[in-house]
RNA sequence: GCCGCGGUGGCUCAGCUGGUAGAGCGGCUCCUUGGUAAGGAGCAGGCCGAGGGUUCAAAUCCCUCCCGCGGCUCCA
């Protein structure tokens, strides 16, 4: 091999440089776009992430990593972990690293050792702090795995990642000070990359199957720099404050008592946003063909033993023995709608049957899961069981996304699915799951909205579709669903006369839309912070007389506005103006309507619209058709 | 369910190296009738989550349970 020989590297640009053998990856790429090196914390060699100081050896493809690229984003994240995990060891010595990966949004590192305390994190920060202070450098060694279980004699799950290593090959570690950890890399140059890192907090994480110790996690977030980072924190600040729990009772919508865990309690103003959801739906529901239903609550085990849920979903029951028989709470509506079906003979004429029912539902959800409204034991869904045809799977689930289109659009929630398949635990015929998967995977195709498959998450009865809403943080959260069901139909025994003489058994569409009130409200309240829009505002206007003179117009302007269904209060004059004006901006009340003396010699309101500093004088009839005319076209904004 | 941390008037929180329960907001009463984010004064309101224990004495220390929070796992 001559030494003289000159590499030739490929550039992402098309161009390529020459380089002698030995000369860094980060040499190479500062050599190719100086302006731009400040940015690059990784490179990418044929493909393989490698560290800026890799050697490059031979002939090869290579392209920089910033934060901006997903790869880029998780060395970045991976390399604040090593930070974390140096930090942890140097407050705790006989702390044992087990792994630190990035995550969707953001990274953690589980450590087996004794229950972390709020000083041990402070210990980690200033020593992480340090650290990036004295720029460390992320040094690469590659060593046999004899001398890597020499050097992590001490730590087994180390060693365990060393035993699956590949046999006779090295393996990477990388020192950071005097931190030393089993990593396959690449990393950042050095420490001084992760001044824009943030340790979230830590918890405990329950033992894996393994059934060894529980583990301490710390998470964090990181950031190309402090400005970014300042950034994040504003925002996550500004999301706790829209807390929904906390609007729930700040606001009077809801709120919880232990005699009811993960059962929520509505209060009046709670339960008109729940009214005007139904409301809203059920507008829907009418003019897509729909009947409602009512059926019990509480079934016999034998129901659910047809259905299935008693093998599949019994663990997540509540039961109930009644004169020595055993009964459940339902935690569907499908076993309801199954029974109207079947109450008597079917004719192909009557589908699709679209039968909706809005019932309380139960499921025992563990303890520990329960959070506010997002995650409660009862709950009512907009539900809806649709009998078809085969021929009639495709129109039907063509009208309800669009419909989830609609309503989404309506609540400025933007939404993405997920496509659920065969679950390991299935019923039925393997062929018809790939049939129907087929189907609901073109017809999302065809949507042209996002959407994503998750293997195995089907419900045991069919492949289904999530629909996913994220709340103002980004947090991911399923809502509503779509689920193609060939096997509790069959075991019903449901059956329809075809138009050929024939007895046939229908398919059932499960579906609703926005999930549950309960969870939908919960992210939706957080979505807009408690400023709900004027249809849904729990009050709509409230009205403030000046001064007490006032205040039989300001009563009259009530009745007007209550009388075409508007919800308006009027707020008297115990208080002062700006004190009543504080108020309804803190609850939040769409539009504030002042009545002074003035206003009632013209006949005029000064209305003031929440968020706004500026109040206008309109005249009464004006405000009127204003107000109801964004509610009745369910306006996001008042 | 598992691990960690919490639970004090309606709400938000202080008190917690043991020694007679506090504040602000809210509520009520009185005064004030004020033009677009807090007018003033007074009053009421708490078995300090529940039950046991330690102690002369427990909101405070210990144990059990319940509920909540953050994760794990699971889900609409």
């Amino acid at each position: 091999m001559s030494d003289a020989a000159r590499l030739r590297v490929a550039l992402p640009d098309g161009s390529t440089l020459e380089v002698e053998p030995g000369t860094t990856a980060g040499t190479a790429l500062a050599a190719w776009q100086p302006a731009h090196a400040p940015e690059f914390l990784a490179a990418l060699w044929d493909g393989h992430p490698i560290d800026l100081a890799r050697s490059l050896e031979s002939d090869g493809h290579l392209a920089p990593l910033t934060f901006a690229d997903r790869q880029g984003r998780e060395i970045l994240e991976h390399s604040s972990a090593h930070l974390v995990a140096k930090g942890l060891t140097e407050t705790i010595p006989d702390a044992k690293p087990t792994h630190g990966p990035p995550t969707e949004d953001g990274f953690f590192y589980d450590f087996d050792v004794r229950p972390l305390t709020p000083e041990d994190l402070d210990s980690v920060r200033a020593r992480m702090a340090e650290a990036i202070r004295a720029r460390e450098t992320f040094r690469r060694r590659e060593v046999s795995k004899e001398e890597a279980r020499r050097i992590f004699a001490t730590n087994p799950y180390k060693l365990r990642y060393i035993a699956d290593a590949p046999e006779g090959e090295p393996v990477s570690i990388y020192d950071t000070g005097s931190f030393t950890d089993l990593c396959r890399g690449p990393h950042v140059p050095d420490t001084g990359w992760l001044a824009g890192i943030h340790v979230l907090g830590f918890s405990s994480i329950a033992p894996d199957s393994s059934g060894g110790p529980s583990l301490q996690r710390i998470r964090g977030i990181g950031f190309p720099t402090r400005r970014e980072l300042d950034a994040y924190l504003k925002l996550r600040s500004e999301a706790e404050a829209r807390d929904h729990r906390a609007i729930g009772t700040r606001q009077d919508l809801f709120f919880f008592v232990d005699e009811a865990p993960g059962c929520p309690v509505w209060m009046p103003r709670g339960m008109v946003l729940i009214r005007e959801l139904e409301r809203y739906v059920m507008e829907h529901l009418k003019d897509a063909g729909y009947v409602e239903i009512r059926t019990p609550l509480l079934f016999a085990r034998s129901i659910y033993e047809t259905s299935g849920h008693w093998d599949h979903y019994r663990e997540n029951m509540f039961l109930s023995v009644v004169d020595d028989r055993e009964f459940g709470w339902k935690p569907m509506n499908c076993p309801g709608s199954m029974l109207v079906f079947r109450a008597r003979a079917r004719s192909y004429r009557e589908l699709p049957m679209r039968l909706a029912e809005f019932a309380p539902l139960h499921r025992n959800e563990l303890s520990g899961t329960l959070s506010g409204l997002t995650r409660v034991r009862e709950m009512v869904q907009d539900d809806a069981h649709i009998f078809v045809t085969e021929e009639q799977v495709e129109s039907e689930i063509r009208v309800l996304l669009e419909w989830i289109r609609q309503a989404f659009t309506t609540f400025r929630l933007a939404w993405s699915y997920e496509l659920s398949t065969r679950p390991e635990k299935f019923l039925g015929d393997p062929v018809q799951w790939d049939r129907a998967e087929a189907i609901l995977g073109s017809l999302l195709k065809e949507s042209g909205v996002e959407y994503k498959v998750s293997p195995g998450e089907g419900a045991f009865y069919g492949p289904k579709i999530d629909i996913h809403i994220r709340d103002s943080l980004g947090r991911p959260w399923q809502t509503g669903t779509i689920q193609l069901d060939y096997q509790i139909p069959a075991r019903f025994g449901l059956q329809y006369q075809g138009p050929d003489g024939q007895l046939h058994t229908p398919i059932v569409i499960h579906r609703t839309i926005l999930g549950t009130w309960e969870r939908f409200l919960g992210v939706f309240i957080e979505h807009c912070a408690g400023r709900f829009p004027p249809w849904l505002a729990p009050v709509q206007v409230r009205v403030l007389p000046v001064t007490e003179p006032q205040a039989e117009g300001a009563r009259g302007l009530a009745e007007e506005l209550a009388a075409v269904g508007i919800r308006v209060e009027v707020a008297g004059t115990e208080d002062s103006l700006s004190k009543r004006v504080r108020a309804a901006e803190l609850d939040r009340v769409p539009y504030v309507a002042v009545i002074g003396e003035r206003e009632v010699s013209e006949g005029t309101v000064s209305v003031r619209i929440r968020g706004t500093k500026e109040s206008r004088s309109v005249s009464r009839a004006e405000f009127l058709t204003h107000v109801v005319d964004r509610v009745r076209r369910r306006e996001f904004d008042p």
